[in-house]
DNA sequence: CGATGCAATGGCAACGCTGTCATCGCGGGC
DNA sequence: GCCCGCGATGACAGCGTTGCCATTGCATCG
């Protein structure tokens, strides 16, 4: 007496390999073969499966066949946000770098909140990924040791002034910060402010800030006023904030900014309240985003090469499963943009 | 004589389910309906498996549980592109409509390419996905089919200018098109210019022009000039194409754009070049991004409400599994934004 | 005090596919 | 004429988890 057990009654009808193969008349194995694109069949044998395949309207479910062969063709990404522009960017690198693949990115948001990250870590490792890019390399214990003990390809990716798990790919922003200053300074300038992230989530803009007052004490200078916020960064905020900080401290020659928008922000406020750029104030900014060349003055800032972070990301997982022995750093370096705000 | 096949030889190893009730000394379904949170075990139980959990570093393999339970928990988002600022917003969106829920996000990016998009919505497919949310309502035959005959939620959104699969969620980008017109004309335009995208890509770019276009025709107007330019929209073509626009149509009293990134390019044109606005001329964006408030002129557009779009597209497919009769259409709107440019 | 109900746990097949080997058929070499 | 080799195909056991019962133990009740 047949035990056939009715299970999960009513689930979706689904069109399975079994399917392809009876109307076929192959094996599944054959059928498996051709949708793989395994060349060791022969020609009339694929016309007659493709042709069922079309028929049944059959897609392979890939959950089974990652089960099956052990391997998802998964890239888990892991970024703090969205709305900073720059994720997005290193996401084109990394979709770039993956077009053409057999493989397919995942993407994970952290809110810039470490437990959080720690949360999406494992959410994501359980979906066995080949490898996982990750922004940043300041993570919890817990989060280290299950990425490192996965031992599958690990790129942090952004800042490489920390120890990589595996691979880091980016910039030194403590070092960023540095030139920012040696480049102010040699250019004359010598009562700075600062107008940014003030706060402690965004590690990379604390690096830069860090870096900056390095710099400057190399000179004997410190910065004379500051702006911090915390929170996302805006254009808005950037242009209350140099108002507040032009209130605050009149006689500054130079504001440095944690990136872009906020510098952007700046250059509006003075535009509105007719400070003479850089004649009365220079700006300077952090990113090399596209809007600052277009601005009636190109900023000065710092370019980074988002896109190419994430593409070389890419392709250094693709390149090998196996870890570099004792680890990899791999630096993208910077740019001084010299725009014509500063 | 046992024949244990050796399979997959040098795999890597993996602590499952069944070590854990070993250590444990519990069975196998013990410990899975601890990890899925079921509470139909005691707390003793409970301590001793989560202690071996811990103790092996078991992280449930999602892959062989989706296909056990035959649930992905994955929700599949098609967009077009990262790089223009509107779909990282849509994803905003859906990310928070997401938090808290055990679904699990999935992106692909189509480049604009509807062939593309129907490779991408055949690889999302195969992993079963219990939803897809995807931008725009213009497929290939082959993906329409596709998504309607997968049975799973299917939403629409950005644009419902076109009968949904399921459900379409945005806005009429037409009728955006035809506000503009009807706003400005009742301003007291008349002698209209363009600029923006005017390839046959973005849809949505389209129906906007389309839209604005009616609008005047309706007011015996039609665009007196236009700048037209294919591929990706930017600040910076928005600058230089409508320095075009003015040594090629002068006289005209208003620009519209296609949107906001082209019309602050706009902006700091007239800027440098010394044209009052809207005074010489007017400018008028679209999307009510954010650096629009914080130009010194706070822009004219029409605000999309992009993060509210993304959220209701995963309100929706997680209020039911089941397609509302006949599709529905749901109107997210537009509103004018007053601005200073015109 | 035995029957009954219920909460807690166990056993095991099934999810759809792929890796591995077995098998089949056919042509060529000796 | 026989066997070997090889290309093409088939058979089947997993992959790690979950759904669906079955079973166990214990308290309750008439």
């Amino acid at each position: 007496m047949a035990k056939q057990r009715q299970r999960l009654v009513g689930r979706r009808s689904q069109v399975t390999v079994r399917d392809v193969a009876l109307l076929a008349e192959v094996s599944e194995s054959t059928v498996s073969r051709i949708m793989r694109g395994q060349d060791l069949v022969t020609e009339a044998t694929r016309q007659k499966v493709m042709e069922s395949v079309r028929a049944l309207g059959y897609v392979p479910n890939r959950i089974a066949g990652s089960l099956a062969s052990l391997d998802s063709r998964l890239i888990g990404v892991v970024i703090p946000s969205l709305s900073n522009i720059v994720f997005p960017e290193v996401l084109q690198g990394i979709n770039a770098g993956l077009a053409g693949t057999d493989r397919q990115s995942v993407i994970s948001i952290t809110d810039y909140d470490l437990d959080q990250e720690e949360v999406v870590v494992r959410n994501l490792l359980a979906w066995q990924p080949a490898a996982v890019l990750i922004a940043g390399s300041t993570h919890t214990d817990a989060t280290c040791r299950m990425l490192d003990q996965s031992g599958i390809r690990v790129v942090e990716f952004m800042e490489i002034d920390n120890p990589p798990i595996d691979v880091v790919i980016g910039l030194s922003h403590v070092g960023a910060g540095r030139a920012t200053a040696r480049h102010l300074v040699a250019k004359g300038y010598r009562r700075f402010g600062y107008v940014g992230y003030g706060g402690t989530v965004d590690i990379r803009a604390r690096m830069r800030l860090d870096g900056l007052r390095a710099g400057l004490a190399e000179a004997g200078l410190t910065l004379q006023a500051e702006s911090l916020s915390d929170g996302q960064t805006s254009v808005e905020k950037g242009k209350a904030q140099t108002a507040d900080l032009c209130a605050r401290a009149p006689g500054l020659q130079v504001v440095v900014y944690s990136n872009d928008d906020m510098a952007v922000g700046g250059l509006f406020h003075c535009m509105g309240a007719g400070i003479s750029v850089p004649g009365d104030l220079a700006l300077f900014g952090f990113n090399g985003l596209d809007i600052g060349r277009a601005l009636p003055q190109p900023l000065s800032t710092i370019r980074s090469n988002r896109f190419q972070i994430g593409r070389m990301a890419v392709e250094e997982v693709l390149s090998s499963t196996a870890r570099p022995e004792g680890g990899r750093v791999i630096d993208t370096g910077f740019e001084i943009v010299e725009g014509a705000t500063a």
